[in-house]
DNA sequence: ATAGGGTTAG
């Protein structure tokens, strides 16, 4: 967003802050009136620009109410974009409540006052750190404490006479040498000792170079005492006194490194010697228990502490956020906002770009409502997560609102914006806007990065357009781009799709066996089709070394591979143990193995599997029935594949032009000419439209019975001048073949 | 977690 609409959304948000503010004092409201004069004479655009961003602002204040402490940051922020800084600095300095100018955003506020006055030298670093005492964000009084001890407390402070360790008794205690110390201690229990000494020491606190060297310690120490218990025991013995503080940072060291079930050890421990956790210990368990998947035991600690802050919230969002739960998003946010905290940056663009990825567009305007009362500029990565949110939520022509919007107010689109404009006219199959977007993109003499690649690879090849693809993927190098998983998998699809089966190992050199998750799916996949099993199978070999979580897609061609490279045994040995363990495996996973039965000859087998389907009433598609209809047919049992195709039906799915052509093609070729009848009579009734080869198989049939041509002669009519037709476009077909795929 | 891009059966 411009200067301009920077300015104009802060106006915005101020006044409604005001509105909004729980309790207003005099010190709001002043500064207010300061900032307003300086305002009054831009009220008029005010209305222009709500109209303008089409925001909805939260204005339910039951819903959304904001704590005095965020108002005056907004409002010191609106005073900084809008040249009245003058007014907040002094309001700041006489001092009606400093309490007021807290958290993150007080950062902000100085320095956009420090730049209004660059030169002027009004705040000097001394007014600066006096106000930052008063930040209660505990990283920030961290860091300032101790550059606050190094310069002057420390600078003359030696360690002669307390309990520390010689070697650094004559040094003051700076992070440098309490890392060295730490490094050159020749016993863990020692070292860990150290640690704890140096935490008790005034003012000072360990750097993340400690912590991170101390995760080495205990995990060797845990490793040799194995329960926690034996380790405070240990420490008893060489004059650890065992407080709260010791149980903190033992638990922040195994948070640090990832040594989960030990943090829960200490966690608990902590609670046998009668201490209480505090709002950081707790905050680190529920983190510890989101990330080994216990949600449950998460809330529950969520909800027990006493004196949430503003990481209680943080850590909760982000892991709703990456488990795409946005229903959770909303009430922790909610109640967040409730208790007077705001998310930082990271974590609302988190936030935003989860509701635009899920389409939710609605919320994802309430959000950036959000973001602006908390003072976050809207910047123009917010727009393109906007531009794209509202093709995922089918609605092109708002997105091309949006974009003409951002123009509009000067905020320019860049290559992200114009790329997901090109992925959403490709998703909904407007062609011809993408590629009046793509032009843009080089009349504006933008170079296309390896994303925008990678889409161009996958729309030629959506579009049938294989030469083009793979001339965009061979372009790479002359554009010094570093091809990445999404163009392997790209490639990859377009030559399977292509048939170009004999460029596909050419491409697997240059991946090498760093793949992820869809990337070795997609290989073995590939290997497969062209036949070789063996190389599937060491794909997914690497795969499953390498700690991804396997998907159904895995499985899917896991299966399919031992299968069809001759191990149909194995393969249904694996099938119990997988459908044993996975609980939702989708009709994909089951109709692959039946499939891959038959076509190994295998029938009974796999109806007999389809069948322990239904009864475990597993998902089934059209495609599952179409599969086993295919597979009845094959073994010759006539009557139970009819019977399914209308079983299929009271299961509430219904057969398509696929399924009709495998029935209609196995009744033909088994010359049931009154089943076939049958069978047409649904078609048309269901308005299912067969393709050219079906037709034409079950006119070559009927028609050789003159006597039963009456009731269809209006619809062979029909089919016969397609065929006459279809003989002259018959060259062009592939294409359209692709498109329908 | 850090704007925008990728996979499956008949």
């Amino acid at each position: 967003m411009g200067e301009m609409g920077k300015a104009i959304g802060l106006l915005l948000s101020g006044t409604l802050v005001y509105h909004h503010c729980a309790n207003r004092n005099a010190t709001l409201l002043s500064l207010l009136s300061d900032v307003l004069i300086v305002l009054l004479s831009s009220l008029a655009i005010l209305g222009l620009l709500f109209r303008q961003l089409n925001v909805s602002v939260p204005v339910d204040p039951l819903e959304w109410q904001i704590s005095q402490d965020t108002a005056c940051n907004i409002v010191a922020r609106l005073a900084n974009t809008v040249g009245a800084a003058e007014s907040v600095l002094r309001v700041a300095a006489t001092g009606h409540d400093k309490r007021l100018f807290v958290k993150a955003t007080l950062g902000r506020i100085i320095s956009g006052v420090t730049i209004a006055y660059a030169g002027k030298s009004i705040m000097d670093l001394s007014v600066t750190s006096k106000m930052l005492w008063r930040c209660n964000w505990v990283k920030q009084r961290k860091k300032i404490l101790n550059t606050l001890s190094f310069s002057s407390v420390h600078g003359q402070y030696s360690l002669e006479n307390t309990a520390g360790p010689r070697s650094i008794a004559s040094k003051p205690l700076t992070h440098d040498n309490v890392y060295s110390c730490l490094r050159e201690s020749p016993s863990d229990l020692k070292t860990l000792n150290f640690f704890f000494w140096c935490a008790r020491q005034n003012n000072y606190f360990h750097d993340d170079r400690a912590f991170d060297h101390m995760v080495g310690v205990v995990e060797k120490l845990t490793r040799e005492y194995y329960s926690i218990d034996r380790i405070i025991e240990e420490l008893k013995v060489y004059g650890c006194e065992i407080k709260p503080r010791v149980f903190l940072l033992l638990l922040e060291i195994f948070w640090r490194g990832h040594i989960y079930d030990k943090a829960i050890q200490v966690y608990t421990g902590m609670s046998s010697f009668g201490y209480v956790p505090n709002t950081r210990a707790m905050n680190m368990m529920m983190d510890v228990n989101f990330k080994v998947n216990l949600v449950n035991g998460a809330l529950e600690i969520f909800e027990g502490i006493r004196f949430r802050n503003f990481f209680s919230f943080d850590i909760a969002l982000s892991h709703f956020c990456s488990r795409g739960d946005l229903v959770c998003v909303k009430i922790v946010l909610k109640r967040m906002i409730g208790e007077g905290f705001y998310p930082n940056t990271e974590r609302f663009g988190q936030i935003l770009r989860l509701c635009c990825r899920t389409g939710c567009v609605a919320e994802a305007f309430q959000v950036v409502g959000l973001m602006i009362c908390s003072g976050i500029s809207v910047s123009v990565n917010v727009w393109s997560m906007l531009v794209s949110g509202f093709f995922r939520s089918g609605e092109p022509q708002k997105a091309v609102d949006l974009f003409n919007k951002m123009i509009q107010i000067s905020c320019f689109p860049n290559l992200v914006t114009y790329t997901s404009l090109i992925k959403g006219f490709v998703d909904l199959g407007m062609v011809e806007e993408a590629f009046t977007v793509l032009s843009k993109v080089q009349s504006e003499g933008l170079a296309p990065d390896i994303v925008l690649c990678n889409l161009m690879i996958h729309t030629f090849t959506r579009l049938g357009r294989f030469e083009e693809a793979r001339n965009v993927f061979t372009s790479l190098k002359k554009r010094k781009l570093v091809p990445d998983q999404y163009t392997f998998v790209s490639i990859l699809s377009s030559l399977c799709l292509s048939g170009e089966f004999d460029l596909v190992p050419r491409i697997t050199h240059g991946i090498g066996t760093d793949f992820d998750l869809v990337t070795g799916n997609l290989l073995s996949n590939c290997f497969s089709k062209i036949g070789y099993y063996s190389y599937a199978l060491k794909v997914l070999g690497i795969m499953s070394n390498k700690d991804l979580a396997l998907d159904c897609y895995t499985y899917t061609v896991y299966l399919t591979a031992l299968c069809r490279g001759g191990a149909p045994r194995a393969a249904i040995k694996m099938y119990e143990i997988i459908t044993r363990e996975n609980k939702h495996l989708g009709a994909h996973f089951h109709s692959a193995i039946i499939d891959s039965l038959i076509e190994l000859g295998r029938y009974n087998t796999a109806i007999h599997l389809f069948k322990r389907c239904i009864l475990e009433k597993y998902p089934l598609d059209v495609v599952s029935f179409t599969v086993a209809i295919k597979g009845l047919m094959r073994a010759k049992r006539i009557d139970e594949a009819c019977s399914l195709c209308s079983d299929m039906k009271e299961n509430g799915i219904f057969p398509n032009r696929r399924t009709y052509r495998t029935i209609i093609s196995g009744l033909c070729k088994e010359k049931e000419t009154e089943k076939v009848k049958k069978i047409l009579r649904e078609c048309i009734e269901e308005g299912v439209e067969l393709d050219p080869n079906t037709k034409f198989k079950v006119f070559s049939l009927l028609s050789r019975y003159r006597g039963d041509f009456s009731e269809f002669r209006s619809v062979f009519e029909k089919w016969k001048s397609e065929f006459t037709e279809n003989m002259d476009v018959s060259d062009s077909d592939d294409e359209l073949f692709v498109s329908v795929g």
